[in-house]
Parts: C-alpha cells; structure tokens; sequence
DNA sequence: CGGCATCCATTAAGATACTG
DNA sequence: CAGTATCTTAATGGATGCCG
C-alpha cells in the first residue's frame, strides 16, 4: 500500500493541501480529539472522559496514528499505576486555525442545514 | 436513525461546530468537490474531470447530500444533451475560509508527517 | 490505568452495467 | 450527458475481554 491511500484505490485523492489534511484527520473523531488535546496535555482517560462516546479502541487508534505522523507526543511515566499523556506538537497546533474556522463556518450555518427535507 | 448519527451508535458525536461541519463534509472527498465548486459553477462531468479518481457513484451521493443541506444548488436545463450546473450556495462559498486554513496548515507540514516511520 | 486483540456493524467509495 | 442500481472492498469505529 502507498502512503497517501485514504481510499483502498490506485487513484486516490490529488496532492494538494486539503487532501494532505484530510488523509491525517480522517474520519468524525479524529478532529475532535485535536480539539481537546488543543486545551493542553491529556491522558488516556482525560480524552476519553472529555469525548463522550468515543470508544478506547478509536482513541487508541487516532492517538497512534497522531503520534506517527509528529501531530501529538506521547510521555509514558514509568509509575504505579501508570500514566501516559498526549500533547500537541507545534505542528499539531497550528490545527488551531483550521478548527476555528471550522467553528466559525458552524455559526453561519442556521441550523437549517441540519434539518434537511428527507433525513 | 436520529439525523445526526455519524456514526450507528446511540451517543455520537458532541454537538459543537467541528461535529456539525464533519457531519456534512464527511469523507475524503466530500471537502475536495467542495474546494472545486468554490472556483465557480460545474457541470456534473467537469466535476468527475476535476476530480481524477472520484466515481460518479461517489460523487452522485456527495453532491445530493449537499443540495439536501443547502450547500449546495442543482439546476437542471431540459435540453439535448441535458444539462445540470451544480452550485455553491452562500452558506457553501462560506467553506473557503475553512478551506483555505486546511491549505496553509498543509503549508506548515514539512512533508516529514507524510513519511511516518511505520507506513 | 492504559492499553491491545478479536469480532462485528456501518459506511465511504470503486467497479460495472444500465437508463432517460 | 447525467445519472441510477447493485455488488464488493476497505476502513472507521463500537463491544467485549484480556494483559502489564
């Protein structure tokens, strides 16, 4: 498999920026989970608590798959019981804008779009 | 099904603007028509050829979710050859700025997140 | 506590064939 | 040209159980 196959295809998506952002933020929860780890370090459980309904299996997956592409630093404290945290890295901050953005798009939106005609 | 199930299960997603603006612009490819309809209005097949990759099955279901939430308008001429322009509505052409901080955030990505350590 | 392994449900998306 | 219908694949994501 290449690197940039978001689909399962030999003609994925273009190379362009927004493709590039949407390979590492795929699918619903990974965004959301930048979003809180934008409030500061999280542990596991943190995350899970401030993620209702998120499942230990997708957080572990999205955390990993952060950590991989140098989104999210992962500290493991070699204590009883043990303690892992999760922090952005600069990179992973500068998602700041694109959420903002994403927010401010959400306020436009009157609620309208939401209720659409057949579901 | 509720409306705002993203995902099957009973507790979704949260219900701040990022969810909201996922639960629309869901999938790789949704954001990547959006992009191409913010250059102007398109024809379906001027779509499919902007977009190398994308079938017309998936680009069908993306475009009708769109119009379904005001996204986007369709605007079909009875003619021979039909004819259909598919446009972005105000509330759609707002998506730039979410677009546009996806771009400049790539910009920042020193291709090294595109080359992990383990694939 | 912080995972990981396995199985399972849902869905985005491709391939193909066919219609108005 | 602009779809629609059906089948299939791949991947996210949930549920459960187990481990260090």
């Amino acid at each position: 498999m290449s690197q940039n196959s978001a689909s399962h295809n030999s003609a994925p998506l273009p190379d362009c920026g927004v493709a590039r952002f949407l390979l590492l933020l795929d699918g619903p929860w990974a965004t959301l989970i930048v979003r809180e780890l934008l409030h500061g370090p999280h542990r596991f459980t943190e995350l899970m608590d401030a993620l209702p309904g998120i499942s230990a299996h997708t957080l572990t997956n999205r955390l990993r798959k952060f950590v991989r592409h140098g989104l999210v630093t992962r500290t493991a404290y070699p204590e009883i019981p043990p303690r892992v945290v999760y922090e952005l890295t600069p990179l992973g901050h500068q998602l700041r804008a694109v959420l903002t953005a994403m927010d401010d798009w959400a306020l436009t939106v009157p609620t309208s779009a939401f209720t659409p005609t057949g579901g």
